[in-house]
DNA sequence: CATGAGTTTTGGTCAAGCCAATTTTGCCGA
DNA sequence: TCGGCAAAATTGGCTTGACCAAAACTCATG
């Protein structure tokens, strides 16, 4: 079975391999283009397409009239997120950074956000009364507030946090939380929150962000 | 202000600014190489370079034989995975959560994180002075602030919005903020930092931290 | 021993050409 | 007229060779 893939894109390939293999560790530096095209059996223009690859995915740095250097190669890009962290470590976190986020969410609040939180929440009182667990509603609160704030990545981290309450790990301790008492509470300070983000506050709105993550660690750890 | 970024940096950026200007929609084929390298006024390799970068990051398909073609503009790039998104929004995430954080760090923070955060600048003084690019050093002084909030989650956060300017996706503009220049000012903001830090005051860091990645992602995104 | 000018090394770019895959053209025959 | 197929034109893939500019190195000099 032959490579039909193109030749710099092979020629990149046998490099990131001469890298892992060791012959080059992070920092070294590797042959001179001339050279290693030679060694590799590849022309200079295609073997410099190679490196711009490498270069493009953070394996080589290229310095001009230098060389060329070995990079950290511990580092893989990887968005996989493994946040099974203790319970309160998680809500820390999310009230840092949502308290943080609806700032600026607050600043570029539209009406139809308004709207839609009150909606969340009236959803969110109708589940607490029928017995449901408003797990979506609650969601959905935080991270409509969390997407207002008009940024992918925040919205992202605000996401992967909340869910992160879910996981296995979390799961054993979580009936503690579902309590119908601790989710009035929790509608209670939603709607302080909303109240803030009414008015247009920033500064009310981060303090009740805050204080209702605070409040909603402390009612999860309780014993 | 002359570019001096390698000529297939430049390159590719025009050829996108060619795609964003609608000159050529998703779908439709570029001039021949030989055609696009003329009208460009740069060399055939050269172009070549810059497809290979344009290519590898999405915004072109090179068929042989066929030609060059523009892919949707839109990366949703399937189930979850790529976090490829603007770098404007990249630096504002930043600055909300890595601000947020650092007034939590101010309160905690230890003359041993204080020394520490020296050294580091120290460090990239040397690099920048040397002509070296100090991404390590930046790296480890926004994570050690990261870090000292002692939060694991958070400290993993700002891992992995920093790293992700590194990404592929991101690596075609880097070059815009890797002058000495740009080191130059990005060490004095950081000084900046340290000093609040220093003072233990935590609104001045939070402005400070503020200022410097705003200013960070402008010189990122300069032409 | 420090220093700085000249040399060497190394990456950056260009030019021209040939090969291979694909597309287009247009001729031929049914 | 229409379908099909082979030659020609188009287009990307790759090589050789050369020259320029930045960085690193050498070594004589003060």
């Amino acid at each position: 079975m032959t490579d039909t893939r193109r030749l710099y894109q092979q020629t990149a390939d046998r490099v990131r391999q001469l890298i892992a293999k060791g012959d080059y560790q992070p920092g070294a530096r590797l042959p001179a283009e001339r050279e290693l095209a030679q060694q590799l059996g590849v022309s200079r223009p295609s073997l410099r397409e190679a490196l711009i690859a490498l270069e493009i995915d953070g394996t080589i740095e290229i310095r001009m009239g230098s060389g060329i250097y070995v990079l950290n190669t511990t580092r893989p890009s990887g968005n996989g997120r493994s946040l099974g962290e203790s319970p309160s470590e998680l809500m820390q976190a999310r009230a840092v950074i949502e308290s943080a986020i609806i700032v600026q969410a607050a600043a570029t609040m539209t009406d139809e956000t308004i709207a839609a939180l009150r909606a969340i929440l009236a959803a969110m009182a109708d589940d607490i009364t029928q017995g449901r667990k408003p797990i979506e509603q609650d969601r959905a609160f935080h991270l409509a507030i969390a997407e207002s704030a008009d940024n992918t990545l925040l919205a992202e981290i605000v996401t992967n946090l909340f869910d992160e309450r879910h996981s296995p790990l979390s799961a054993g301790i979580r009936g503690h939380f579902e309590t119908t008492d601790s989710w009035t509470a929790a509608l209670t300070e939603h709607h302080a929150i909303l109240a803030a983000l009414e008015a247009r506050d920033p500064l009310a709105a981060q303090a009740a962000m805050h204080t209702h993550l605070a409040a909603s660690g402390r009612r999860w750890l309780e014993t």
